[in-house]
RNA sequence: GGCCCUAUCGUCUAACGGUUAGGACGAGAGCUUUUCAAGCUCUAAACCCGGGUUCGACUCCCGGUAGGGUCACCA
């Protein structure tokens, strides 16, 4: 097989979901392995319900992704091409202009119909194998409103023949199709194309992804921050699998090691869950600053307007390894620096009675008091950018004391250092916390903690 | 309903006649740990059912069941 064209065939009628750019995937995934063309075909005949502001998400996800069409065409341009054809079937008989009564608002008086010689036609699908379908049952259907506005089934086998299309990958609802398309081809003596017919994706509900029923248009996962590897990584594996127990390959070794045949039968759920766990992955591989990035490249959040945080750069960078291993989405992580880890940026309120939570109150009080007073002079004594192993050294020895002392349990010590500092109840270990506050920070916000014990 | 397609843990899947049916996500437990997250270890979890074929079926055939797709002057 050579020369092997495949192409993606959207139609601008609305915002295309994950279900709709797999096929883009799959078909690219194809001609790049075998070294072939991949080419994008806007089919928009349908002029009424064709918009460009459909069109252009399109493309921007597809860039995103970095799939990148060789050839690009648009149906609506090979207008006199098919009016051309159309008018050789309606000459020759094969199809006819039909009188209608139309049923719906605008349906035409007359369009144009295809003569259906009747019978089995069989192909060979390339994932599914054999499959034959009685063409009887389907009538006399119609293949254009008028010389000037052919239907999709006449188009696409129009267009697939003139771009000289060798494969036609597509999502497993167009299986009913291929039969109708296969009698225009033999009418206009084209040639029969491979047809490959993907598992269709279903969503939660075992339906069919559509965006009738919620499924979310791709630039919103793009939105969300995850990382174009990740998504195309995911949709991927979403009914194929290389043959071995990698689950994480990029694009590359996506191209490198895709195999039709290795495609399934059946439908796949689309399962965020996973997703994000994926892109958890290739987030994680990403330099410091890099994942910074991107982080800031997710619009600000709406909890966190009019509190006009601003935030010391060199914190923040130090504040990503801890956003890493956290979050799954960059808005999730966009997020968490406005939430659970803005105590970074501002100064926390601190509650006296969660200084005091570990233990019975009484007695904690001024307990609590002197185990944070015990620890100002040696994290004074550290010196700034110190790694968190570091801190842990100097303070855990005081930790372990108090815990002789009192029978208190290391919290009695951690506990109201971690709380000082954060503000929260959960939040990265006390360590980490002076390691990237710095001694400075650090020791005034224990002593604000040691004043609310004084009160 | 007609026609067509499909069928392994909850989910994505491996297996291409002979395996203790493997992996991943998720779940649970433990370790670590002041807490959270992460990490590590372990556990639970599947061959839709019934007939064949075969020395032997998750794998092949048939039937059933279930699910899905499609039956437009949309693609």
């Amino acid at each position: 097989m050579t020369n092997v064209v495949s192409r993606f065939a959207p139609s601008p009628t609305g915002l295309l979901h994950a279900g709709n750019y797999r096929t883009a995937v799959f078909a690219y995934l194809f001609a790049k392995h075998k070294g072939g063309k991949f080419i994008i075909r806007i089919e928009d005949t349908d002029q009424a319900r064709s918009k460009p502001e459909y069109e252009t998400p399109i493309f921007e996800v597809l860039k995103w992704l970095n799939i990148q069409a060789d050839e690009q065409y648009r149906q609506s341009e090979h207008r006199t091409r098919h009016r051309e054809l159309l008018k050789k079937l309606v000459a020759d008989g094969t199809a006819y202009i039909s009188k209608e009564t139309p049923q719906a608002p605008g349906d035409r008086e007359e369009v144009i119909r295809f003569r259906n010689p009747g019978g089995a036609v069989t192909f060979t699908d390339v994932i599914r194998g054999e499959i034959t379908t009685d063409v009887t049952d389907l009538g006399d259907f119609i293949i254009a409103r008028s010389l000037d506005e052919p239907v999709f089934h006449f188009a696409v086998v129009v267009d697939d023949a003139d771009e000289g299309v060798t494969h036609v990958i597509r999502g497993g609802d167009h299986i009913s199709n291929t039969a109708r398309q296969m009698l225009i081809q033999r009418a206009l003596a084209l040639p029969t194309p491979l047809y490959a017919h993907l598992p269709l994706i279903l969503d939660s509900n075992h339906k069919k992804l559509s965006k009738r029923t919620g499924a979310k248009a791709l630039t919103e996962y793009r939105d969300a921050g995850i990382l174009p590897e990740a998504m195309l990584n995911y949709i991927a594996f979403l009914g194929w699998n290389p043959g071995n127990e990698r689950e994480y390959l990029s694009r590359d070794e996506l191209i490198k090691s895709f195999d039709i045949s290795r495609v399934q039968k059946g439908s796949a759920l689309f399962d965020e869950v996973k997703l994000f766990s994926v892109n958890q992955h290739w987030m994680r591989k990403l330099s410091d600053s890099n994942f910074l990035a991107h982080v800031l490249d997710v619009p600000r959040p709406t909890s966190d307007v009019g509190r006009g945080t601003s935030y010391n750069s060199e914190i923040l960078l130090k504040v990503m390894p801890l956003l890493k291993e956290r979050a799954k989405t960059f808005k999730e992580a966009r997020e968490m620096l406005v939430g659970e880890l803005s105590f970074f940026f501002t100064e926390p309120k601190l509650d006296k009675n969660l200084l005091m939570a570990n233990g019975p109150k009484e007695r904690l009080g001024g307990m609590t008091k002197l185990a944070l007073e015990s620890l100002l002079e040696p994290i004074k004594d550290l010196k700034n950018g110190v790694s968190a192993n570091t801190v842990k050294e100097s303070i855990m020895p005081i930790a372990d004391a108090e815990e002789q002392k009192w029978k208190g349990g290391k919290g009695a010590v951690l506990w109201p250092l971690r709380y000082a500092l954060s503000g929260q109840e959960r939040s990265p270990d006390p360590f980490t916390l002076i390691s990237i506050l710095g001694t400075e920070e650090s020791v005034s916000r224990i002593r604000k903690a040691i004043a609310i014990l004084g009160e």
